[in-house]
RNA sequence: GCCCCCGUAGCUCAGCUGGAUAGAGCAUCGGACUUCUAAUCCGAGGGUCCCAGGUUCAAAUCCUGGCGGGGGCACCA
């Protein structure tokens, strides 16, 4: 447990004794934030607020009490306790208190604000999954940056993490493309509904995708896409655990089972000549059809027997991560897991929004219907992967992101992404005029000295809050909220490095303390880095 | 017509499981180079938090109803 969460434990404990009942609901209220200004506090808290009603007394009364509680039970870690606005109670911590802190970040290490759970819980995070028919475009980038940062920090929380992508190899249109690179082969003309792109002549040798029977040329050339699809994930930094074939549900018998299994359970019935799934009984705005009245399964018919292949596979949660256009399936999904006899909660489906590129004011269509689409090796070639990474997570998954290709190509402080990696640059420089055994000492020496300077307490108390945020981040799947916390780390070390003098400060303790500010900056920025995949360069 | 997301500074967006004077980046304007990395840093201006009601000691945040933008509503994949 880390200090903040220690303090917080003991404020609400603290103002838990001062009621007689439901403390525990209390207690799960009481809030531990940051004042909105520095001089106001460390630390506030909402309790007496919340505890005022209930001790039928003012707000303002209860807070001086409960400050005077606070001040036994915390002794010299509590420098002062003010009553203020309404009744917040204003915390001002003593040095000594936010060195000891320092110590446990440091002692912490590379996995500082990571959960190390005794037994992981195991999830699956389904994404990306683009047709195995394409190239990867910009639409998919976004839920391959998503869905990667989400397993990383997912991972970093206490979960183990099976990274799947689902490749759609059974339909139709992986025959259509087999017949456009046979066309492309023969010098004929590529029907019209098949795939027009420049990587569809370069999938297979021509003389091969002359001669080859459709089958095997649809083997070939699917795998040849797929390998496509591989190799740009891997260089934008992704990769999966599992390549799960939709093909292989059919012919190991999964689909006909999972239809087995739902008709034995009376999910199913016949009607024009469908098979169809009663979905409108667990929440869909509509039945859906299973089996067409031509026989094929539909596309949702292997979605389910994959469903239930996941679930047999023991995971606490499936992640589905799907863009806005997916949105629709949603109510579908929990119908069929419902129908399956499953808890709704098994899953949970995020959809993101849209990504635009931005140039000169205007946007760029990227709608592959168009067909003029930009691909993910364009995007990474144009502004690198680090930008690219760092663009696509820094908002929220549920609002659409515009990149600027220009800004995010910029090498210069402007640009956020170069902002933060600067600043682990320069810690890295600063520290490289100390010897090891210096930075040794900082380490194992670290004591209170001279009082902290404004800009020192600022960065430390940022440093304490991120094992928070990445918990929060975490729990509400955002992990543009790892993006923020890096700025604001950069941020806070960029105002003490202009103010705090690290190499050569006197006293030695006060050297010493900013020495281990460094390596805690450096440490706590190259995390929150590396669950956004962007590297964390020493030198710039 | 129904469902989902969004509406906050000139622009792009945080904040929205309710708290104090609403934040960041970009852009604009002004300033700082005898440096621990100036690939930097400091400062300033800039807001009816879409509108109207409601709940609350307290609403950008929750509820209801509008308005505006985007997406989705197949026996397609």
């Amino acid at each position: 447990m880390g200090p903040v969460e220690q303090l917080h434990r003991v404020v609400r404990e603290s103002a838990a004794a001062l009621v007689s009942t439901d403390r525990e609901g209390l207690a799960a209220q009481i809030k531990l934030e940051r004042p909105p200004r520095a001089d106001l506090g460390d630390y506030s808290t909402n309790a007496a607020l919340l505890l005022a009603p209930r001790l039928q007394s003012a707000p303002r009364e209860v807070a001086e009490q409960l400050g005077g509680v606070l001040a036994d039970r915390l002794g010299n870690a509590l420098a002062r306790a003010d009553v203020a606005g309404p009744g917040f109670l204003n915390l001002f911590l003593s040095d000594a208190w936010l060195i000891d802190g320092l110590r446990t970040v440091l002692e912490a290490g590379s996995r500082y604000g990571a959960v190390t759970a005794e037994h992981e819980i195991a999830v699956n995070v389904e994404f990306v999954s683009a047709n195995p028919t394409g190239p990867v475009h910009l639409g998919h980038a976004r839920g391959a940056a998503y869905g990667d940062a989400l397993a990383r920090l997912l991972a970093w929380r206490g979960c183990s993490v099976t990274r799947e992508f689902y490749v759609n190899d059974y339909g139709s249109q992986v025959r259509k493309l087999a017949e456009s690179v046979r066309a492309l082969a023969l010098g004929e003309p590529i029907p019209e509904d098949g795939y027009h792109g420049d990587y569809v002549g370069e999938l297979v040798p021509v003389e091969r995708a002359r001669t080859l029977d459709l089958d095997e040329l649809s083997r070939e050339a699917l795998a040849a896409c797929l390998e496509l699809i591989r190799g740009s994930l891997e260089r934008f930094g992704v990769r999966f655990d599992v390549w799960f074939s939709e093909r292989s549900l059919h012919e190991n018998g999964a689909v006909a089972s999972a239809l087995a299994r739902l008709d034995q359970l009376g999910e199913t019935y016949n009607q024009d000549g469908a098979l169809w799934l009663r979905s409108t009984k667990h929440g869909d705005d509509r039945d859906r059809v299973l089996i067409r009245s031509d026989g094929q399964p539909t596309y949702f018919c292997s979605d389910i027997a994959y469903l239930e292949d996941k679930r047999s596979r023991g995971y606490a949660t499936l992640f589905y991560v799907w863009g806005a256009d997916h949105h629709g399936y949603e109510p579908r999904m929990k119908a069929a897991l419902e129908a399956l006899g499953g808890q709704r909660d098994e899953i949970e489906l995020i959809d993101f929004q849209f990504v635009h590129l931005i140039g000169g004011g205007e946007r760029i269509a990227m709608s592959k219907r168009e067909g003029e689409y930009v691909t993910l090796d364009e995007l990474t070639t144009a502004i690198g992967v680090d930008a690219a990474r760092w663009f696509l997570l820094a908002r929220s998954h549920d609002t659409t992101v515009e990149i600027d290709p220009e800004l995010a190509t910029r090498k210069s402080a402007d640009n956020p992404v170069y902002y933060v990696q600067y600043a682990h640059a320069r810690i890295a420089s600063v520290l490289a005029r100390l010897t090891e055994d210096r930075v040794a000492q900082a380490r194992s020496e670290l004591a209170p000295g001279e009082p902290l300077h404004p800009s020192e307490r600022a960065l430390l108390k940022r440093l304490l809050a991120f094992p928070e945020d990445l918990a929060e981040a975490a729990e509400r799947r955002a992990p543009h909220r790892v993006a923020a916390a890096a700025l604001e780390l950069a941020q806070e070390f960029t105002a003490f490095y202009r103010d705090c003098h690290v190499v050569g400060a006197e006293p030695p303790t006060t050297e010493t303390l900013r020495i281990a500010l460094c390596l805690a900056a450096r440490q706590a920025i190259a995390i929150a880095l590396e669950l956004l995949g962007v590297s964390a360069p020493e030198q710039m």
